[in-house]
DNA sequence: CCGCCATGCGGTGTATACATTTCGGGCTCG
DNA sequence: CGAGCCCGAAATGTATACACCGCATGGCGG
């Protein structure tokens, strides 16, 4: 069989396309291109990554592609076998679990840190990105919605009091956003979830820390239900391989 | 003057002369070999790691170091700087005091779901481990009282059900380790209060996780407590270079 | 016709050569 | 005598060459 089993491999090309114009990209710029790919959900889950084809895209020796894909691996953002291209990572359903119970406790103190202490410009960029998410989400443009959406925990993550909770939220944030393009049920509106956001950046803005962590734990709870975790587990995957048939 | 300024700048030859007999070693080995000399202290915050000094003490090419290095920086546990020599990190105060809050957060959530789910043979480990640590601080072997303390830490990390969670809290065991060596009084007995880690093993036994999880509490803002981190800050070292004879 | 092995290709793993930067010692000039 | 400049040693940054490995292909033999 040509085609892989599991779900798709496609080249990076595509997706990374609009950075290839940079040329002379350093090692810190990529990864962040290709991070913000896989944020994004441009880059889906189990994308290959080969070296030699980055390194020509971004105009750089392999040297720095390596470098960049090891910080991606050790972020969880993709995976290294040996001899192996590097993948977008694929966290199994057990993973996924795991990530959200801990998402939904980092990202609860951090919202409890930060509610109350965000400078009004602040949370005007805040309401800013609410705003651009649902006017994304009426118009149909899904990457925008997405890319919002992540932004606006993101911002967040970023402005907590506390950087080291900060940064374990940033990558809890990224690792959601991959478990959710791997498991979500087709055509479901991911992570839109009412006005959830909006209330959120209210709570936030009046300083109500701890209802702001018990509405986000409700927020990730629901999105976690949201998703294909009960069956999708290693027996369907042999199933499917052993029987592709029924 | 010849002399640093601030804390020492040790090279690392002699803290990881003990494997330097592994020839061509993996850059996996070499990140483990610089990780547990810094979690046990041999290698204190600082301490400068030449990439041509460690490719001919490990006897591989400066590609498998700076692969382990860039790791390493992943991880907090070095710093790297553009055209510097990359050194084990010296947080400061701020981050140090992050550090415990995060660390308190998710080593408490930790224990909660660890408690009670540990098998005889897995309980019988960790008491060895509380046990030798007690002995080795009767002895005084300081070395060894170090490494068994935060082995029970790492230990219970390890053995979390959930593994998301228990990365986090193996990379803030490291990162305190790195603090408490950093700003401790000089002379106090670091992370040896009383029988914390054998209650805590017993709670753990029980299943009592939320006890659990109280007395780790407790137990990080006491080691907090015992630091030096009300001077210590940017002022001094400013002062220290401006006028040394004070 | 089916299955097995050899071989080529494309990928990563490692070492090394060379460019560039930093920092310090020592010379020179004011 | 002191301040500033020059330069070289030693470190990192980058590119590249080559070895090795895995996989797919296609020919060959049963």
């Amino acid at each position: 069989m040509a085609t892989a089993p599991d779900s798709g491999k496609p080249t990076a090309a595509q997706a990374l396309a609009p950075d290839s114009g940079n040329r002379k990209a350093s090692d810190q710029s990529i990864y962040e291109s290709i991070y913000e790919a896989v944020l994004t959900q441009r880059l889906p889950p189990g994308s290959r990554l080969p070296e030699v084809a980055l390194s020509e895209l971004f105009g750089v020796s392999r040297s720095i592609i390596r470098k960049a894909l090891t910080r991606l691996a050790s972020d969880h953002v993709i995976e290294q076998r040996p001899n192996q291209m590097a993948m977008v990572a694929r966290p199994d359903v057990e993973e996924t679990r795991q990530i959200f119970a801990a998402r939904r406790l980092v990202e609860g103190e951090v919202l409890r840190l930060t509610a109350g202490t965000l400078s009004k410009a602040r949370l005007q960029e805040l309401k800013r990105l609410v705003k651009d998410e649902k006017s994304a989400h009426q118009s149909g443009r899904d990457q925008d919605r997405v890319h919002c959406s992540m932004e606006v925990h993101r911002f967040l993550a970023r402005h907590c009091p506390n950087q080291v909770l900060g940064r374990m939220m940033r990558d809890l944030v990224l690792r959601t956003s991959i478990v959710i393009a791997l498991y979500k049920s087709p055509g479901m509106s991911a992570c839109f979830l009412g006005d959830d956001h909006a209330r959120l950046a209210e709570l936030i803005a009046k300083g109500e820390g701890d209802q702001a962590a018990a509405l986000a734990h409700r927020h990730l709870r629901a999105l976690e239900d949201l998703l294909d975790l009960n069956e999708a587990d290693a027996a369907i995957d042999l199933a499917r391989i052993l029987r592709p048939d029924a």
